[in-house]
RNA sequence: GCCCCCAUCGUCUAGGGGACUAGGACGUCAGCCUUUCAAGCUGAAGACAGGGAUUCGAAUUCCCUUGGGGGCACCA
């Protein structure tokens, strides 16, 4: 019964998002927190948030709620959490103070200023920065010293001088460093508050986090953690040092590239869900044609044995096409409510809020095909709404003479007066016929008309668009039309 | 400078010794469809960084070089 009970707590997996609040989340952020989201559910585990709040100079205010609602617009649900550091400090604190006590952490009283100089001094000597351990053999009268003129020190670990550390990396296997490069990291700041390292370490091991999966860039404070646990006496969890999601100049993502903060792609009109698949793609595959999966078959086929090791350079015009993919994808009721908001938003304002929702949802279709994102809903369907189309009368005359073009929209309007049935069908019934009165192409005929009902050369089908439009509409368009060619 | 990681089309990737004249996707180009746009369909161009070694056989294993990335804070 214990055993049993033992071997299911071992295969247990409880991960954890541990992000600080030092900024909004970004795309290789979200990327990493969805790895694990996905990794805990596929293996019916827990997924654990942890706000990461220990640096209070760099602290954005609120960092956290954008991080909760990046989670939240992803999916991403936690089981646990959020956990916040600030308010564990006196765990860290109580960590710290064991190691003193067993003489494996010590007290340092440099200044900020010594170890700015040092480190400059060692760079400028080519040699790698790291601290001198002044004051790693200081004596107890030294000590006493240092105390008695009133600084306040930081706890330093103890690294060990020789040897090796290393550690099995779920992805990348045995990692080996040698201990003479690693130098004596700070645990605790001069302000009471833990560094990440020890924070991190002491949290992973209370909250039995099983499996770190993190990026990249911490590979190299690994063998820190890992000597923190051997010296705190704790059993570390499984690593997996994820690649990471570089930006186009193929450095890590960071403010220079533009739309960094996840929730501008929600503000740019990209749909959850594509971006949900879109980010599993960086770094994950399922197989050698697969593209688009759903939530679900996400979490039924992943695997960290999939996971690639390379950093994986952001295409947003994958995005987008997915993006797009998805779109069309959606039932036009799905697509014209979330399609709303943006139309209300971004329309011109000289057009009348509420939207008429009937109309809105007659139209959507049309857009629903051409966009590719959310943003571009407004543009592609702005002229359904405007009172008065604006465009250049050149537009009309791009592919007729101005004499045939009046000819043409005046027969149009006979045509249309009389029309009772006002539907595409119909439409296309009456003026495929005309076009050939005319004696002019359907291209040339149609466009047109389509110039003097949109104001535009590229627009939806036009005989649809003007069924949406309504007879109303489209014959004053077309009267508009005439008098901008007459006069 | 030191340490660590990585290396297949421009980008995301499949590939884990023979099934590879290296597959898919985005993007690009061409054609088809067509009243324009979009979508869709068809096709084309496009990669195993280089050099050794192992092997009957290497995109796949090992080594070196080169290149890229990351780290080296009282930041995470």
């Amino acid at each position: 019964m214990l055993e049993a009970k033992l071997a299911m707590s071992e295969a247990m997996v409880r991960v954890r998002f541990a992000p600080s609040p030092t900024g909004y989340p970004h795309l290789g952020n979200i990327r990493t927190a969805l790895f694990n989201w996905v990794f805990a559910r596929h293996n019916n585990g827990f997924f654990i948030l942890r706000i990461e709040d220990t640096d209070v100079a760099r602290l954005v205010e609120g960092a956290t709620d954008v991080i909760l609602e990046s989670l939240r617009w992803l999916g991403l649900d936690w089981d646990e959490g959020p956990y916040f550091q600030s308010q564990r400090l006196e765990l860290y604190r109580e960590a710290a103070d064991r190691l003193l006590k067993q003489e494996l952490a010590y007290k340092c009283y440099c200044s900020t200023e010594r170890l700015e100089s040092m480190r400059q001094e060692q760079m400028k000597r080519k040699q790698p920065p790291g601290y001198d351990r002044r004051c790693r053999n200081l004596t107890r009268e030294q000590r006493a010293e240092m105390e008695a003129s009133g600084i306040t020190p930081v706890v330093r670990f103890k690294s060990p001088l020789e040897g090796q550390t290393s550690f099995n990396d779920l992805l990348r296997g045995q990692i080996i460093f040698e201990n003479s490069t690693l130098d004596d990291f700070v645990l605790l700041k001069s302000d009471g508050y833990p560094t990440y390292h020890l924070a991190n370490i002491v949290d992973d091991h209370l909250m039995e986090i099983s499996h770190v999966l993190r990026a990249d860039e911490w590979l190299s404070s690994a063998p820190r953690h890992v000597l923190l646990y051997q010296a705190l006496g704790w059993q570390p969890p499984q690593f997996a040092h994820l690649p990471m999601i570089l930006g186009a100049d193929r450095s890590k993502l960071s403010k220079r590239h533009g739309a960094t903060a996840i929730t501008e792609y929600q503000e740019q009109g990209y749909l959850p869900e594509a971006m949900f698949n879109f980010l599993v793609l960086l770094g994950w595959a399922l197989d050698d044609k697969t593209e688009l999966l759903t939530r679900e078959e996400i979490i039924k086929h992943f695997s960290l044995e999939r996971i690639s090791r390379a950093a994986a350079v952001f295409n947003k015009d994958k995005l987008e096409w997915m993006n797009g993919v998805y779109l069309r994808g959606l039932s036009s009721e799905e697509f014209a409510q979330r399609a709303i908001p943006f139309l209300e938003k971004d329309l011109q304002t000289a057009i009348n809020r509420p939207l008429d929702i009937g109309y809105v949802r007659q139209l959507m279709p049309l857009a629903q095909e051409r966009a590719r994102t959310l943003a571009e809903v407004p543009q592609l369907s702005e002229f359904f709404f405007v009172e008065e189309l604006e465009y250049d009368v050149g537009l009309l005359l791009s592919k007729t003479d101005k004499a045939e073009a009046i000819r043409s929209l005046q027969a149009s309007v006979a045509r249309m007066d009389s029309l009772k049935d006002w539907n595409a069908a119909p439409l296309e019934a009456v003026f495929r016929p005309l076009a050939e009165e005319l004696k002019l192409k359907t291209g040339v005929f149609f466009g047109l008309l389509r110039v003097a009902v949109t104001g535009r050369t590229a627009a939806p089908p036009l005989f649809q668009t003007m069924e949406v439009l309504g007879k109303e509409r489209c014959l004053k368009r077309l009267r508009a039309a005439l008098d901008k060619l007459v006069v």
